[in-house]
RNA sequence: GGCGUGUUCGUCUAGUGGUCUAGGACGCUGGCCUCUCACGCCGGUAACACGGGUUCGAACCCCGUACACGCUACCA
C-alpha cells in the first residue's frame, strides 16, 4: 500500500506493519537469473528495473545465479549472461567476483545452507518427507485432470507420515522429496508494491517441494532462504511469480522472517502479442548488440517500456533514468516490444554519443570489411564519422556506407546510374571537371561557389550536375554535403573518380 | 477446468471524479529546410474493450462480461 505525503512515498511495511519513508529501509535488491539460456530483454529489463531503483535510493545490486537445476545448466549461457549485464552498465555491487561478503552467490554452492534451513521446518512439522513416485504424481495429476477437479496439485498423501515412519524409511535408503506442509484453511494475502493487496485461498495452494530427489533445492526455497540471508529488501521480479507469492509468505512466516516487499513486474510481448521469441526476431542482449545497438540506447527503452519518469523526457542517459526512478510509476500491463521505436532511439543516441565511440566502431568495420586505413589519419577518421552519425542508424552501418572515404567505388548504384548518368551526364561531368581542376584552394566554399557558378552558366540545375558526380565520386545517390566531401577526399582524388566513372555516362 | 493479473491512438505512454471536444513519443502521412540522403523543424492521422451501476458529473470508483497473459512441475 502506497502513501503520498509531503511527496515523500511511504511504503506499508508488509510485517511490522508500520509505514516507512523509503529512505529508511536500506535497500539491497537483486537480480537472479537462472543460466539456462541467452538473456532474454524482458530479463534484462528486471535487471534494469532493480538496478536503478537500487542506484536511485544509494542501495545495493548485487547479482545471484539461481542454478539450482542440474539438468538445465548451461556455463556458456552463464558467461554470456555476465558479458550482456555489463555490455549495459548493470554492474552489480555484490556477486560473482565482485564484493563477495554476503556469498556465494552461486546457490549450487550454497547447498549446506539450504540443507540447515530444511532441518528447522524438519523440526517445527513445517515441512516433511514425501516418498510418492512420479508415477503416482502423474496418474494424480491425470486423474484430477479427467474429472475437471477444482482443486488440483498434491494431495498430501505423504504429510501425516510420522517423523519416526519417515526417518526409517530414510535410513533404509529410501528416496523422497521434502515438501512444505501449507494450511488447510485461511488466506494468504501480500501487498504487491504496484498492484495492490493480493489474496489466495490456501486451500488451493499444494503442498509445493521445497528440496528435490536430488537433494536441491527448488527455486521457491532457494529464492525464500537465500532473499532472506542476503538481507534482500525489495523483491523485484517477473509477475510470473505472482501466483507462487503466497507460497513464499508462507516460508517466511514459517521460519519467523519478515518478507521483503514484492513488486511484480509485467511481461515483455512480441510485436503482434505472444511471447517474445527468437523466431519473431531479436529477442536476447546479445541479438541487438551484434545488430549494432548501442546499450544506452537498448537500456533506454527497455526502461520506458512500462516506466516514464513522469514528465514527458524519452531520451535518457543511465544517470538521468536513476535520478527520476521511482518503482510506483511502473506500470502493471504487459506491453508489446516496438524494435521500430528502439531503432529510433538507438539513432537518438548515436546522434550524441562519444565521438570516440563512432570512431572506435568505424574502424572495426572498415577492419572486417579489409578496407585499408593507414593512409589515413585519426582526424581524417573523425570528419567521416561527423559527416556520416546523422546518416546512420546503426553503428554497424557506419563502415559501409563510409567505404568511399577509403577506396574507389567499386560498384554504382543501378537505380541511380539511371537517373543521374542519363542524356548530357557526360557532358557535365566534363565540365564539373574542368571547373574543379582550375581550383587553387579546394576548400568546401571554393568548390560551393564553382558548382553555382558552373550552374549558372550552364543554366542545368545544380541538382543535376551535383547528382552527376556524387555518383562518380561515392557510388550512391545520397551522402553529406558535397563540398565537404569532395574538400576531405582532396581534389586529385575527386578529379580522378569522375574521370574513371565517365565511361559509363551518356553523351 | 481452477486460481490470479491485466485492458487509454497500430505501438510505448500521460491521466488518480469536473481543467479531457483525452496530452506526448514512435510509426504512418503532408509540408519546410536543401546539392542528394539523412538529421532537424512545422502540421495531420488515430484511443478511454464492452455492459451495467454509484455520482450533479466517470478514462478515473464498484459489479459483471469479453479478451490477453501468468501459475496450476521433484523448471525457473
Amino acid at each position: 500500500m502506497l502513501f503520498f505525503v509531503n511527496n515523500l512515498m511511504l511504503v506499508l511495511h508488509p510485517v511490522k506493519g508500520i509505514f516507512m519513508s523509503h529512505s529508511d529501509i536500506p535497500v539491497r535488491v537483486r537480480f537472479a537469473p537462472s543460466p539456462t539460456g541467452y538473456l532474454h530483454v524482458g530479463g534484462a529489463r528486471t535487471a534494469i528495473y532493480n538496478y536503478f531503483f537500487a542506484k536511485a535510493l544509494q542501495g545495493t545490486f548485487y547479482l545471484r545465479i539461481e542454478d539450482t537445476d542440474q539438468k538445465r545448466y548451461n556455463e556458456e549461457a552463464l558467461q554470456d549472461l555476465l558479458k550482456d549485464l555489463q555490455w549495459l552498465g548493470l554492474n552489480w555491487d555484490e556477486g560473482p567476483g565482485v564484493n563477495e561478503k554476503h556469498g556465494p552467490y552461486f546457490q549450487s554452492q550454497r547447498l549446506h545452507l539450504y540443507a540447515q534451513h530444511i532441518q528447522k521446518l524438519l523440526d517445527s512439522g513445517d515441512a516433511y518427507y514425501c516418498f510418492c513416485t512420479e508415477e503416482r504424481l502423474q496418474e494424480l495429476r491425470a486423474e484430477q485432470e479427467k474429472s475437471g477437479a477444482s482443486i488440483t496439485g498434491y494431495d498430501r498423501h505423504c504429510r501425516d507420515i510420522s517423523k519416526e515412519e519417515a526417518k526409517n524409511r530414510i535410513a533404509q535408503g529410501e528416496k523422497a522429496v521434502i515438501r512444505f506442509k501449507v494450511p488447510k484453511t485461511g488466506n494468504t494475502t501480500f501487498t504487491d508494491f504496484i498492484r495492490g493487496e493480493i489474496s489466495y485461498q490456501n486451500e488451493l495452494q499444494d503442498d509445493l517441494v521445497l528440496i528435490k530427489r536430488d537433494g536441491f533445492p527448488t527455486y521457491h526455497f532457494a529464492s525464500v532462504v537465500d532473499d532472506h540471508l542476503m538481507q534482500t529488501s525489495h523483491v523485484l521480479r517477473g509477475d510470473e511469480w505472482i501466483s507462487s507469492t503466497p507460497k513464499h509468505i508462507l516460508l517466511y512466516k514459517a521460519f519467523g522472517w519478515e518478507p521483503p516487499v514484492f513488486c511484480h513486474l509485467p511481461v515483455i510481448l512480441a510485436a503482434g502479442g505472444g511471447k517474445l521469441s527468437k523466431r519473431k526476431g531479436a529477442a536476447s542482449v546479445g541479438d541487438f548488440r551484434e545488430l549494432g545497438y548501442l546499450p544506452e540506447a537498448l537500456v533506454n527503452f527497455l526502461a520506458l517500456l512500462g516506466w516514464n519518469p513522469g514528465d514527458e523526457r524519452e531520451v535518457m542517459s543511465l544517470e538521468e533514468m536513476i535520478n527520476s526512478f521511482s518503482l510506483d510509476r511502473i506500470n502493471p500491463k504487459s506491453v508489446a516490444f516496438d524494435e521500430k521505436k528502439l531503432k529510433w532511439m538507438n539513432g537518438q543516441h548515436l546522434h550524441r554519443c562519444d565521438h570516440s565511440v563512432l570512431l572506435e566502431a568505424l574502424l572495426d568495420g572498415l577492419k572486417k570489411e579489409s578496407i585499408q586505413t593507414e593512409d589515413f589519419n585519426k582526424e581524417y577518421h573523425l570528419k567521416v564519422v561527423e559527416m556520416l552519425k546523422t546518416r546512420v542508424s546503426f553503428l554497424t552501418d557506419l563502415a559501409p556506407m563510409a567505404s568511399y572515404f577509403y577506396k574507389k567505388p567499386s560498384h554504382f548504384d543501378e537505380k541511380a546510374q539511371k537517373k543521374n548518368w542519363g542524356e548530357n551526364s557526360l557532358s557535365i561531368s566534363k565540365s564539373v571537371r574542368n571547373e574543379l581542376k582550375k581550383l587553387t584552394d579546394f576548400n568546401a566554399v571554393s568548390i560551393e561557389k564553382a558548382f553555382q557558378q558552373l550552374a549558372e552558366s550552364s543554366q542545368i540545375g545544380l541538382g543535376k550536375i551535383v547528382g552527376v558526380v556524387r555518383l562518380a565520386v561515392s557510388g550512391v545517390a545520397g551522402g553529406p554535403g558535397l563540398w565537404e566531401m569532395f574538400e576531405l577526399l582532396g581534389q586529385s582524388e575527386v578529379l580522378n573518380r569522375i574521370e574513371n566513372a565517365e565511361s559509363l555516362m551518356k553523351s
